[in-house]
DNA sequence: TAGATTGTTAATCGATTAACAATC
DNA sequence: TAGATTGTTAATCGATTAACAATC
């Protein structure tokens, strides 16, 4: 049932399926083709049939596509279903931003543990979780069974916080620092998101359409 | 000088080749071959050699790269130098996160204002910067010759919002929602940052590994 | 049945990698 | 000079787009 070697690009574009369905869904919309699909996900109806069917043929000739069950099996080849128990690594700004902000249970997670190293927060919540003490994050993970932790801690602090989480049996990370885990640990699941060089992108692009501008 | 049609592809890569020259540097190193480089980078020479000569041939035949001179263009190509004024709307969890954690200076920007929609936060500051009623924002952008705007705002909130960044002169997102900008404003500079999504994608890959190992 | 729209193969486009002459 | 390493062209690989027969 499951296809192997999907590429990345495909990947990265289903959540964007299944945010624009649900959205199509709460409209009422009972049906959707490639083309109108594509509209929306700014694409093309050929990337559209191309990417769904990586996963199986979803749609019926001459109709389109079901929104509810198109739905169902993008949430299904994600895993949304499978709420991987999570804790969160630091909660300083980005981490409590994190912790606080995000529909976890939408998204195939559970945070159930947040951990710090500053006493000062030790006992105080965000969410009704408490935030421990970071010494006690080896034996939570392995007495719990974590399967993934969001990492918002600075870069060198990150590789003995890998170390720890790694021999308690954790093998996925969201990656806020710039440590890079999968140089050390080649068979975890990473993710890793780099805000500093987003930002610094942005700043290309604006220095490009600046000059443009001043070209012209 | 400036050449035109560099892909995405390439850009994206640059703030790494930047954080990379900058260890470089700090650790005293003062050439670098493309073969170092690229082991560094996790990449090929082939592809360091080409990335790099998008923007000129910043090399010497038989020696290398020098560590300082390149990181000096990169960041030139970049724009880092440009400080384009930023204002923050939204001091929620996220906001508040990306103004007290970013080392904008060194990014390309400088914020110079946050803005909430929340009374009781008015007047607190973050980083020595007030924030401000959202209702002052426009005249605030269109005073103060505003670059650029971080939306760290609800998605129904944005519409409205970049509406008024714009007709005050703001051509440049980081939008952390996800309302599409470019839909509506063509020639704005976008960068989305879609923290969902992203999550959903690591959740894909965990349960990837998952099932590959339960196979086994 | 006729029209619509998929699933799938083929063609195109772009990005990465390999090769090598130029040259420091 | 000889060795090293770039800049650049050519070859490969992968992803996107186009085309069309299958079929609801």
């Amino acid at each position: 049932m499951n296809k192997d070697n999907i590429s990345k690009s495909v990947i990265r574009r289903l959540p964007r399926y299944y945010r624009f369905l649900t959205e199509l869904e709460e409209n009422g919309t009972e049906r959707v083709s490639s083309g109108k699909l594509a509209e929306i996900m700014r694409s093309t109806a050929s990337q559209v049939r191309q990417d769904l069917n990586c996963f199986g043929g979803f749609g019926h000739q001459g109709y389109g596509y079901s929104v509810t069950y198109l739905k169902g099996e993008i949430a299904k080849i994600l895993g949304l279903d499978k709420n991987f128990k999570a804790v969160l690594v630091g909660a300083g700004h980005i981490g409590t931003a994190i912790a606080a902000h995000m529909k976890f249970e939408n998204l195939g997670f559970r945070l159930v543990g947040i951990f710090d190293n500053n006493q000062s927060i030790f006992g105080s919540k965000i969410n009704e979780l408490e935030i421990r003490d970071v010494s006690e994050l080896q034996s939570f993970c392995a007495d719990n069974n974590i399967d993934a932790a969001f990492l918002c801690i600075p870069k060198d602090e990150a590789p003995e916080i890998v170390g720890s989480l790694y021999s308690s049996g954790v093998r996925c990370f969201w990656n806020f620092t710039h440590y890079y885990i999968q140089g050390d640990y080649p068979d975890a699941t990473v993710e890793n998101v780099h805000l500093s060089d987003i930002l610094m992108t942005l700043c290309y692009s604006m220095n490009e359409a600046v000059e443009k501008n001043e070209q012209s």
